[in-house]
DNA sequence: CGAAGGGTTGAGGCGGTTCAAAGCCGGTGG
DNA sequence: CCACCGGCTTTGAACCGCCTCAACCCTTCG
């Protein structure tokens, strides 16, 4: 079934290779980031916890070494687009100006490497990591792009979803374990809210699809936020993407 | 009344520079690109020229000398998403992968200088140029992930003009030219379909939003795609961002 | 003049939001 | 151990903004 769907897609859908970068799980790795040099400093912030705030001075790039960091803007009237979300080997806190053009929040505790943007400029090898990084982080948002511009609420969601099962729903889809068998357990680490704000919805409308997709066993829930996925191919097939 | 926006602006809406990079306009600029070197080649395409597709093998790294290009991605039923809105200085086809994570197509005739991946990796200029528009692009990403999360449609269309009117609606606001007036005309060269995707909605809307900002004097349209806007000031509080 | 290809306008429907109420669950204290 | 509280989540009902579908208009070009 992999296999035909493979057959199937049209250049277009081919993975670019965007998810290289990153890790698949925000959580759980044990990165050994590039910028574990002496130069660098690490803290680590607990869940939930504002590394910045968009209009900082941007004096630091950070990096998480372990964990899963937010990047999101708000309008002035309280509405907050969640733009990014980062997980072990991400960069973040690149400025193109003086100050921050978004803010920052751990979702789960989380150790970040800190390097000041002058230290940056002068390690080649860091440089490269950076340009690596952003590479990625632009076919990110492209694709995300597409599900805030293009996707309806059910696709965006089961894009969501997708992007915590390992191996799965790229051009690299190792395709189902066994026959009969197509489960994976997600972890989401965010409040109903931040997933809301990152998928461009309400919280009410995000509840409610997943509802839908516990009433038609694509899903059941193990807890608010740990979901069990009882069909990958069948929650793949729902993201639009093929 | 500028000076006095800007003095009630929240730190998060400080301009962040992302805009220093790419120009407003993405027309009628004499850029000479980095890239203007012996080992690049020039190309012209005509408006609305196809430059590669996604999924094309990415060989060259394109830059934008003169004209304009949009990049977009297909979804199998046909939705289309344009993510970026290319103009000189700009950078394009720089790849995570072996291929094109997105389509790209000119707006208008454009000139393009093109440089293999190869030879970018040897000149250090070139990374340092590739650096700092990527930075410049994901802020644009950021922004736009806003507009198409969390914006209505006539915020989407007004901060889409927006965007083409020189010097206004960043922190560097210069403010009305002069007391009375407080005019500036745009030309958009892309149909209303390009528009459509590119904001996340239907040609229809578009067109009726525009009606309405007509409606109310906001704007004038001396062609299809040229437009006065008869109230900037006006046209950038219906942004959202203020 | 007629055809073709955008663009505009109108009517109706639907998906997602809004507002409101109830449910669930972990934590705290009696 | 259980009652209560607060925060998050779920569910329901009504509404509304944008989409869909269809007709019409305008401009361009043969």
């Amino acid at each position: 079934m992999p296999e035909e769907r493979i057959v199937r897609m049209p250049k277009a859908e081919f993975d670019t290779g965007a998810a290289r970068c990153r890790s698949n799980f925000p959580i759980e790795s044990e990165f050994k980031g590039i910028m574990s040099s002496d130069q660098s400093r690490h803290k680590t912030f607990p869940a939930h916890g504002v590394v910045f705030f968009e209009g900082d001075p941007a004096n630091n790039i950070y990096e998480v070494a372990d964990g899963s960091v937010m990047l999101y803007k708000l309008l002035p009237d309280g509405r907050r687009q969640v733009v990014e979300i980062l997980g072990p080997g991400d960069l973040f806190g690149v400025p193109a100006g003086e100050v921050y053009d978004t803010s920052a929040e751990t979702l789960t505790e989380t150790l970040v490497h800190m390097i000041s943007r002058k230290d940056a400029e002068g390690s080649d090898e860091i440089q490269q990591h950076m340009k690596k990084c952003l590479i990625s982080q632009v076919q990110n948002l492209h694709d995300h792009a597409v599900l805030l511009g293009r996707k309806s609420a059910h696709e965006r969601v089961a894009s969501f979803l997708m992007r915590f099962v390992p191996n799965r729903g790229g051009f690299a889809c190792s395709g189902p374990q066994s026959e009969t068998e197509d489960e994976s357990v997600v972890t989401l680490y965010m409040t109903r809210q931040e997933i809301a704000d990152y998928l461009g919805l309400t919280i009410e409308t995000v509840s409610r699809v997943l509802s839908d997709m516990k009433r038609r066993k694509v899903i059941t829930m193990e807890k608010q936020d740990r979901i069990r996925v009882m069909n990958v191919c069948g929650l793949c097939h729902l993201t639009g993407k093929f």
